[in-house]
DNA sequence: TTTACATTTCGAAATATGTCGAATTATCGA
DNA sequence: TCGATAATTCGACATATTTCGAAATGTAAA
């Protein structure tokens, strides 16, 4: 996962995606925000087939999920990811979600 | 930092570090558990100037912490770094640490 | 001061990664 | 069915990474 967040390109679509889970909205998969491959592309000057090659890494490293919507394909990523990858730095915390997402 | 962790064995020497705040103990920088490049090393099937080049890297990525201490040279992770990484993945979170750690 | 130990620096070689363009596949609408 | 749009696969190439051994550096102990 880390290797695929390794490269500037990747880590930025990530970013884009992973505002799943913002202030007054639950932090659940259906409220996962969803971009297509070509929005995801939008505003870095790359090759549409070099997205397609960083999607394909972000994928299959576990980071996003991919789905075909009629003409597109839409990406986002699962929120237990993103805890996943929080708790790997911090073994001895305790998360405490706010902003109207549950607590547990 | 997420490319310095791409690399299995940066991610082992890293995960070998992180263990800094284990339950019961104040996730301070002094409590913070520190091996030298020899100790790192053991147990892993590499060269010494490999291990070397690795430490750097993750020095330069900002993830460890170096000091030599006589003949050997110490390493540590700043528990801060491991709070961002965390809060990188979270910034809809709140931490509230347990086993004796300061809540804040 | 000489020696031993711990670690780094410096090439060099093999392998992996990032990138593109051209060709291909998939879906929808005319 | 045909054309347009969205995205992928493939092959090629330039660049970056990983790794090692040999030589160098820094420190402490004999």
């Amino acid at each position: 996962m880390f290797k695929a967040l390794g490269n500037p390109h990747r880590l930025l679509i990530f970013q884009r995606l992973s505002r799943c889970c913002l202030p007054g909205t639950r932090c659940e998969l259906e409220a996962a925000i969803r971009f297509s491959v070509g929005e995801l592309g939008e505003g870095m000057e790359i090759a549409p087939s070099t997205l397609s090659h960083h999607l394909k890494a972000l994928h299959h490293a576990g980071l996003i999920e991919m789905e075909r919507q009629g003409k597109q394909i839409n990406c986002w990523i699962d929120p237990l990811v993103l805890e996943r990858l929080s708790g790997f730095f911090n073994p001895q915390t305790e998360l405490v979600k706010i902003g109207g997402c549950d607590v547990r």
